[in-house]
DNA sequence: AATCTATGATTTACGACGCT
DNA sequence: CAGCGTCGTAAATCATAGAT
């Protein structure tokens, strides 16, 4: 009976959620050269060493802290994409 | 080569527009839980079977219609007032 | 057919929490 | 215990289906 309680506000349902991060950085496309390069340097590993975040960021005009949250975000990435692959070919083979 | 192109292809299917009764359900589940719209993910696995889409696909749909929602809650006002009448009919019967 | 809008998916950037 | 790991998400942006 207790879990029922969204009707007490019914002109301010929402007015809880979503914790506006105000002081956070708007996101800034990367251009076509920076994902390539980026995606590059996935291939050749999935982990960045510390001296290979440093060049990188230093070649990209990128912080260290966007490689290594780009790097972050690639593995997520990469696992949703062999999620799907093995979830539509129960049978894998490679090529 | 064969596969290759298979692959592609399926890669590239375009995306379509979930089916009405698939945004009717998910529709019910976001204004029922207007307070805390943030499925578990046991909740999305039911969804996603009701719906016949991916829990992916689920959560997709719920960040984009949480940020939207809250963007313009105003748009949102009437599609907020069916929703919560349907859900009111739901509970009498 | 061209243009506009709605909507599903993807891309940056973090917070929360885990492990070493 | 600083620091990088994953996980889930916000918010902006992309792509294009679908409406006008």
């Amino acid at each position: 009976e207790e879990k029922q309680q969204q009707q007490l506000d019914p002109n301010n349902p929402a007015a809880n959620w979503i914790h506006a991060r105000s002081t956070r950085k708007k996101r800034c496309p990367y251009t076509k050269y920076q994902t390539l390069e980026l995606e590059k340097e996935f291939l050749y590993n999935m982990y960045l060493t510390r001296d290979r975040r440093y060049e990188v960021a230093r070649i990209l005009s990128l912080t260290e802290r966007q490689v290594k949250i780009w790097f972050q975000n690639r593995r997520m990435k990469m696992k949703k994409l062999n999620r799907e692959r093995s979830a539509q070919t129960p049978t894998q083979f490679s090529v | 080569v064969m596969i290759l192109r298979s692959r592609f292809l399926d890669a590239r299917r375009k995306r379509r527009n979930f089916s009405k009764q698939a945004t009717e359900i998910l529709n019910e589940y976001f204004y029922s839980h207007l307070s805390n719209p943030y499925p578990s993910e046991e909740a999305k696995e039911e969804l996603a079977k009701k719906c016949s889409i991916t829990v992916s696909q689920v959560s997709n749909w719920f960040g984009n219609k949480r940020i939207r929602y809250k963007k313009n809650i105003g748009k949102f006002q009437e599609e907020a007032n069916l929703y919560a009448a349907k859900t009111a009919v739901n509970a009498a019967h």
